[in-house]
DNA sequence: GTCTATACCACGATAGAC
DNA sequence: GTCTATCGTGGTATAGAC
């Protein structure tokens, strides 16, 4: 079951969108201080100084793309969240909720522009202007997760770390994974049955 | 069973090895571009000028740190064989190899220095001269894994992945976990569980 | 919405005295 | 081993024409 992608709704005009894109790719790459504007603007084919017309500063366009990032994640997890209402209680209808929950988180991750992979690799790092601005809205984000998890365990079973350990393991395959390659049905495969035995303390049911 | 900080073996001088500490913390908390010289010198008590004294570069202060930090994971890993050479083959014995292993990197990003927990925040978008230099070196540690897990699961489940979660997702600690606050055998204990029944599909024999 | 021109500053790095 | 002084570059950001 292949969820496809999602679709983040945007009222920005094609030249803020562009901008955005090449921002995020080579705040990705080469993170964010090292990212100049006058590369960012050459890449998109403009002048450095036309990006103020858009954004009111270097700092305003990174907090722009930390947002669309958190959005497309959330985006996915609402999609996930679709396709398993009214699922059963057994431990394998659970385990494919979890398995749909991370194909979707790795899919934000690397299926819909780099936005959700330059918000995992830039934040910790990024501005405390704009690390403030963000942090209440991964932590509506990682509430959902904890929300899931707990729903998908017995009462007694404690999922914060196991939380953190899951999202920092998916987060971390930005390092090495590359979707040109390899499968991301596989890694999102690897990655529940790697975390499903270890929630749950059963066996994993799957061959 | 908690494992000593290791020491690894230096002849720097006093003067140098401030600048190196300093220099890593800064690295650590602001991200590579983001720490420049002058706020390095200002901690450690010098001038910016100072600092050329004892590395050609900016990029030759990152790359001794990245270094220093590949030791310390390498001493660490070492000192966990060590302490479980002699070890039998029950499952029981190989989960606590697994375990030494794990407390054994846990601890070297957090119990010496800033240094391994900088290598791992800042490789990724190190300058390239940087970076080519130390691929050598982290690719001999990932090897020491590959065959550790592969001595401690049967030959034909494919460690591949499952190592890089493991590294991975222990690396990605250094987002959320604080040694101050919660306890780095804990946090050894959650991951080894959390891992060990997923590597070998086996139920996990511990409470 | 993009341009040219430019202000202003902080950066990494070097020279040479002590 | 550290200092002062300084160079050249490239960074973010602004002003104002088109």
């Amino acid at each position: 079951m292949t969820t496809s992608p999602v679709d983040v709704p945007t009222t920005d005009s094609p030249a803020r969108a562009r901008i955005l894109d090449v921002a995020a790719s080579l705040f990705l790459e080469q993170g964010y201080e090292a990212a100049s504007l006058r590369r960012i603007a050459d890449e998109v084919g403009i002048q450095a100084a036309s990006i103020y017309h858009h954004f009111t500063s270097k700092e305003d366009l990174l907090e722009a793309i930390l947002r669309r990032g958190m959005a497309v994640m959330d985006e996915a997890f609402t999609a996930a969240e679709a396709t398993t209402t009214g699922a059963g209680e057994s431990q394998a209808d659970r385990r494919s909720r979890l398995a749909a929950h991370v194909r979707a988180h790795l899919a934000a991750l690397y299926e819909n522009g780099p936005f959700t992979a330059a918000h995992v690799t830039t934040f910790r790092t990024a501005p405390a202007v704009v690390r403030d601005a963000i942090v209440p809205v991964r932590d509506a984000y990682e509430a959902r997760w904890t929300d899931l998890l707990n729903d998908l365990t017995a009462a007694d079973v404690p999922t914060g770390p196991a939380r953190l350990m899951l999202l920092g393991g998916m987060n971390a395959s930005v390092e090495w994974f590359d979707p040109t390659r390899g499968s991301l049905d596989d890694l999102a495969e690897v990655v529940t049955r790697q975390f499903w035995s270890g929630l749950t303390g059963h066996p994993d049911p799957t061959p």
